[in-house]
DNA sequence: AGCACGCCGACT
DNA sequence: GTCGGCGTGCTC
C-alpha cells in the first residue's frame, strides 16, 4: 500500500503537495524535508493517506522527517487551518508564522566541481587565461583557485570557498552560469538551542604512564609533551590558559575563559588548539533569561487589590473555575490596575495547574513588566518580543513546548505559542494596531486570541482604556461578557483636560507656533514645582514636508508617493543648507541630501514645513533652557535597552521633560508626571480613514491617561484645530461610552465594521500599466458578477499610490456575513488566477486595519 | 517565493 | 560563436 503525505509549504501558493512516504512515516503536525522546484523547503505535513493523486504529475519522496512526533499540537494545527481559511491566506505561510524554528533548519548552497569545470582546470591552466573574459585577472586567478579547490569531488559551502580562496557569491554563481561548477541546495537540521563554545583540553597519552597535559600542567611542569614528541616552550599567556583549564577539570566556556585571563590574547587559544593540546567544542547553550534583570519591583501580587479590582478578578476567576470559553472585555480607565488584575488572574490560572498567555502590543513589553513577570513568576515565564534572534526565539519555543514555562508574554505571534493546558489568554491593550500583522498571513493577534481560546475552552480577557468598536459591539451584543473599573487606583482623579484652540493662538499670535502661549507657561510652572512634564509630538524628524514656494510642489521620495521628513543632523546649528543633514522616506527608508534647488522647477525657494519631535525638542530646548529634556522616538530609541534606559532616568528624575511620538503614549507608570501637553494628535482626523476618530480619540486617552499617576493631580492640554471634533471633546470629558455611541452610529451609517465586516484587495505591480490594467480587469468583472450582499467601492489608487517602488490600486469589499466575504475573496482570487494575474501581485488584508 | 529554462543583445 | 541579463512558467 503506497502511502502518501500532503505538506504545507511556505510558498505563496493556495494548495497542498503530495509526496510520497518512504522509510519512516510522518505524522500529521510534523516537519518534513523535501524537494520542491530545484530546492529543499520544511513543511508541515497536514495529512497522511492513500490516495494517489488523480493528475499525473511525478510525485517526490519526503527527503527527511524531522520530527517523530507532532511539532505542532492538534490544537494548533486546528488554528492554523482556521486562520488560513479566515484571512484567505496559503496553509503553508500561516504555518511557518506559527513556528519559530527557522533557526533549526538551516539552508545553504554547496557548490561542486563539474565536468566543463575539471575541463578547464586542465586544459585551461596551459592556455592561461582567456583573453574573451571580462573578468579581471585576479578573478581569473581566483576562479581558478576555486576549481582546485573543489577538485576532489567534494561539495564545498560557500563560506568555505570564501575563506579557502576569497570568492564571492556573485564569482560563484557566474561558475555555475558557465556550467564549471554545480550547485545544491541542501538543508539540514541542527540543534535549535543557541550554541556556545567550550575549550577542552586534550588528554594525551604520554608513553605508558597515566599522567595527561592537566596533571602536568597543574603540577608545574613547564614542559608539555604529546604523542611522544616534545612540544616548544608554551608562553606565559599559553601556559595561564592551560593553567586555568586544567584548574577546572580541563572543560570551560571560552567566553569564561576569557574572562578570567583578562591579559591574554584573543589567538592564545587559537595556537593551543592548532598545536592539538586544546580542543573547542560546541555544545547547546544552558538556558538563561536573556537580558532580563530583576527590575527591583514589589511581586504583583502582594500589591493588595482594590474594590473593583477584586470584583474584575472574581468574574474572571468564576468563569475559569466554571471551565470553558468565556471571553471578556475589560474596560478599565488608565490607572484603574489592570495589570495587577491580569497578574493576579494568571496566578489563579497557574494554581488550577493550567497555563497562561499575555500578550501585549510591540512596544508594550516595557522593562517594568518584564520585571514585575520575573518577580512574580520566575523561571516559569517565557518571554517572546521582537528583539529575540531566531535562536533565542526558538530556544524559548521549545521551553514552552516542553512545559517547563507555563506563563508566556509576548507580541502578536506569542499568540502561537505551544503552551499545553491552555486555561487562560489576556490580551493587553487589546486596541492597539500592532496587533494586526501587515503581511502575509495578515491575521489579527487579538481575534487569533479568542479563536484559540475557543477552540481550547478557555477565558479570554480582551483588555483597554479605550476598546476597539469591534469588541465594545461584542459587548454590547453579550458575546463577549464585560468587566469594568471606572475608577483609578486609590481614587486618584482622572487628568483635567484643556483644549487649545489653535486658530484663536495663530489669530491672537500672528504667527504659526508649535507650542502655544498656554503650554509654555504651563510647562514652566510644573516644572518650576518640580514635577514632570511629557509633550507628545507626533511625527519623527524635524519638518516633515518640504515645499517649494514657487511650483507648489513636495519634496518626494524616489520610490514612495510620500513626502519625505527632513532630519538635521544631531550638532546642527540654525543654518538649513548644511552638509549632514537629510532627508528621509519614512515608509521605505530611503535618504537624500537636502537640495539646495527645487527637483521640479529648480527654484530656490525650499521652505520646511511641520514641525517633528526633533524639533520640538530643539524648541523646548530653548524656551526652557534649564530642563531636563529627554526624547523618545524611532530615531531615540532603537532598542529595548534605549527604552529601558529613558525611562528609569525619567524615573529618577533625571528628566523633567520628555517630548516623544506615540511611543511615549503607551502604558508607562511614571508618578512624577504631572502635565501632558499634545500637539498635532488630530492631525490624523483629516485622513480619508474612517478609523480616525477612534485612533484619535485612543491616542488623546492613552496620553492623557499618563498624567497624574502619582499622589499629584494631572492635568492635560491639548492643542487642537478641531476643538469641536466629538473624538476632542469626548475624550477631554474622558467619555468614552459617549464617544462609542456616537461613533457607532457612524459606523452603522457608512456601512463600517463594526456594521460590517471588510477587506482591502490591493493590486500591485511595479509596472504601472499592470496595476491599472490588472484593476480594470477585476473591476469589470466585480461589476459583472454583482456578488450577492457584497459591496464593492473601487477600483481606486491606494492612499499611498506608490511603496517601495511598487504601484498599488485597491479594492475595499463590504459584506455583512463573513462567509460571504470569504467566499467573494475566494472567487475573485479564481478568477485572477485564470486571468493570469500573478498572486504575488493581490494583497487580500481581511479586517483591514489600515487601508493603506 | 525561488528556481530552471530559454530567448536575445553584446561582445569577441 | 559564447556570455550573461532578464522574462516566463512551474513547483507534488
Amino acid at each position: 500500500m503506497p502511502l502518501f503525505c500532503d505538506v504545507a509549504l511556505p510558498v505563496p501558493l493556495d494548495q497542498m503537495f503530495t509526496y510520497a512516504v518512504n522509510g519512516v512515516v510522518p505524522v500529521v503536525g510534523a516537519r518534513v524535508l523535501v524537494p520542491f522546484s530545484g530546492q529543499r523547503l520544511m513543511g508541515v505535513v497536514v495529512r497522511v493517506h492513500e490516495d494517489a493523486p488523480k493528475d499525473d504529475f511525478e510525485i517526490k519522496p519526503v527527503q527527511q522527517v524531522l520530527d517523530d512526533a507532532a511539532l505542532l499540537p492538534d490544537e494548533l494545527m486546528e488554528l492554523a487551518r482556521w486562520i488560513a481559511a479566515y484571512y484567505v491566506a496559503p496553509l503553508g505561510e500561516v504555518l511557518r508564522g506559527m513556528l519559530p524554528l527557522g533557526a533549526e533548519v538551516k539552508r545553504h548552497v554547496v557548490y561542486r566541481i563539474a565536468e566543463a569545470g575539471r575541463r578547464v582546470l586542465y586544459e585551461g591552466a596551459a592556455k592561461g587565461s582567456s583573453r574573451r573574459s571580462k573578468l579581471s585577472v585576479e578573478e581569473q586567478n581566483r576562479e581558478y583557485s576555486v576549481l582546485n579547490y573543489l577538485e576532489d569531488g567534494e561539495a564545498a559551502k560557500i563560506s568555505a570557498l570564501r575563506s579557502a580562496t576569497g570568492a564571492n557569491k556573485s564569482l560563484l554563481e557566474g561558475m555555475v552560469r558557465k556550467k564549471w561548477l554545480t550547485r545544491e541546495a541542501l538543508a539540514e537540521e541542527r540543534d535549535a538551542r543557541r550554541l556556545e563554545r567550550v575549550a577542552v583540553l586534550v588528554r594525551h597519552e604520554t608513553g605508558g604512564g597515566e599522567e595527561d597535559v592537566a596533571n602536568e600542567v597543574s603540577g608545574g611542569g613547564y614542559q608539555v609533551s604529546g604523542m611522544g614528541k616534545r612540544l616548544p616552550r608554551l608562553n606565559e599567556n599559553q601556559l595561564a590558559v592551560m593553567a586555568e583549564l586544567a584548574a577546572v577539570g580541563g572543560r570551560m566556556r571560552v567566553l569564561d575563559l576569557r574572562g578570567s585571563l583578562p591579559g591574554a590574547p584573543e589567538s592564545t587559544l587559537g595556537t593551543l588548539v592548532k598545536r592539538g593540546l586544546v580542543a573547542i567544542e560546541e555544545v547547546a547553550e544552558d538556558f538563561h533569561l536573556g537580558g532580563v534583570g530583576a527590575h527591583g519591583k514589589k511581586h504583583a501580587h502582594e500589591h493588595a487589590l482594590n474594590e473593583a479590582q477584586m470584583e474584575a478578578l472574581g468574574t474572571i476567576a468564576a468563569a475559569m473555575a466554571k471551565g470553558g470559553f468565556a471571553p471578556h472585555l475589560m474596560y478599565g480607565v488608565t490607572g484603574s490596575g489592570k495589570t495587577t488584575v491580569y497578574f493576579a488572574a494568571m496566578r489563579r490560572a497557574l494554581d488550577a495547574g493550567k497555563s497562561a498567555l499575555l500578550l501585549v502590543p510591540e512596544i508594550g513589553l516595557t522593562p517594568a513588566m518584564t520585571g514585575q513577570l520575573v518577580a512574580a513568576f520566575g523561571d516559569e515565564v517565557a518571554l517572546l518580543h521582537s528583539q529575540l534572534t531566531p535562536d533565542e526565539r526558538a530556544e524559548q519555543w521549545h521551553r514552552i513546548r516542553r512545559g517547563e514555562a507555563r506563563v508566556v508574554v509576548g507580541t502578536r505571534s506569542a499568540v502561537f505559542a505551544p503552551v499545553a493546558k491552555l486555561g487562560l489568554i489576556i490580551v493587553d491593550e487589546e486596541h492597539d494596531g500592532s496587533y494586526k500583522q501587515e503581511e502575509t498571513p495578515r491575521y489579527h493577534g487579538r481575534d487569533v486570541a479568542v479563536m484559540r481560546a475557543k477552540l481550547n475552552d478557555a477565558v479570554v480577557v480582551l483588555g483597554s482604556a479605550t476598546p476597539s468598536l469591534e469588541s465594545w459591539a461584542n459587548a454590547e451584543k453579550g458575546r463577549y461578557a464585560r468587566v469594568e473599573m471606572r475608577q483609578r487606583v486609590a481614587d486618584r482623579p482622572l487628568p483635567a483636560v484643556e483644549l487649545v484652540d489653535m486658530r484663536n493662538e495663530f489669530k491672537e499670535t500672528g504667527q504659526e507656533q508649535i507650542f502655544s502661549r498656554k503650554l509654555i507657561e504651563e510647562t514652566q510652572a510644573t516644572l518650576d514645582r518640580g514635577e514632570q512634564v511629557i509633550i507628545l509630538l507626533n511625527r519623527r524628524g524635524y519638518s516633515f514636508v518640504v515645499m517649494c514656494r514657487s511650483c507648489g510642489g513636495k519634496i518626494e521620495c524616489e520610490n514612495c508617493a510620500i513626502s519625505m521628513t527632513y532630519h538635521k543632523p544631531v550638532s546642527g546649528s540654525d543654518a538649513i543648507a548644511q552638509p549632514g543633514q537629510r532627508l528621509e522616506c519614512h515608509y521605505c527608508g530611503f535618504r537624500r541630501g537636502v537640495p539646495k534647488t527645487c527637483p521640479k522647477c529648480e527654484s530656490e525657494h525650499l521652505y520646511f514645513l511641520g514641525a517633528g519631535s526633533q524639533q520640538g525638542e530643539e524648541r523646548l530646548q530653548e524656551l526652557f533652557p534649564g530642563a531636563r529634556i529627554g526624547r523618545m522616538d524611532r530615531d531615540t530609541v532603537r532598542g529595548r535597552s534605549d527604552m529601558e534606559r529613558l525611562l528609569s532616568r525619567l524615573h529618577a528624575g533625571e528628566i523633567n521633560l520628555l517630548v516623544g511620538t506615540q511611543m511615549i503614549a503607551k502604558g508607562h507608570d511614571i508618578h512624577g508626571v504631572t502635565l501632558v501637553g499634545v500637539i498635532g494628535a488630530d492631525f490624523a482626523l483629516g485622513l480619508p480613514d474612517f478609523r480616525a476618530a477612534e485612533r484619535v480619540f485612543q491616542l488623546l486617552t492613552q496620553v492623557s491617561g499618563r498624567a497624574g499617576r502619582g499622589d499629584l493631580p494631572g492635568k492635560v492640554l491639548v492643542q487642537t484645530y478641531h476643538p469641536d471634533h466629538y473624538a476632542i471633546q469626548f475624550a477631554g470629558q474622558h467619555d468614552y461610552p459617549g464617544f462609542v455611541a456616537k461613533e457607532l452610529q457612524y459606523r452603522r451609517w457608512m456601512h463600517y465594521p463594526p456594521y460590517a465586516v471588510l477587506a482591502n484587495v490591493v493590486i500591485q505591480s511595479e509596472k504601472l500599466e499592470e496595476a491599472t490594467g490588472w484593476s480594470s480587469v477585476l473591476g469589470r468583472w466585480f461589476q459583472q458578477t454583482r456578488l450577492e450582499k457584497v459591496r464593492v467601492l473601487g477600483p481606486a489608487a491606494a492612499p499611498i499610490v506608490r511603496l517601495k517602488r511598487i504601484y498599488r490600486y485597491h479594492f475595499v469589499l463590504k459584506a455583512e456575513r463573513r462567509q460571504v466575504l470569504g467566499e467573494a475573496l475566494r472567487a475573485m482570487l479564481r478568477f485572477a488566477d485564470a486571468q493570469g494575474i500573478p498572486r504575488r501581485n493581490l494583497v487580500v488584508d481581511v479586517d483591514a486595519v489600515h487601508l493603506m
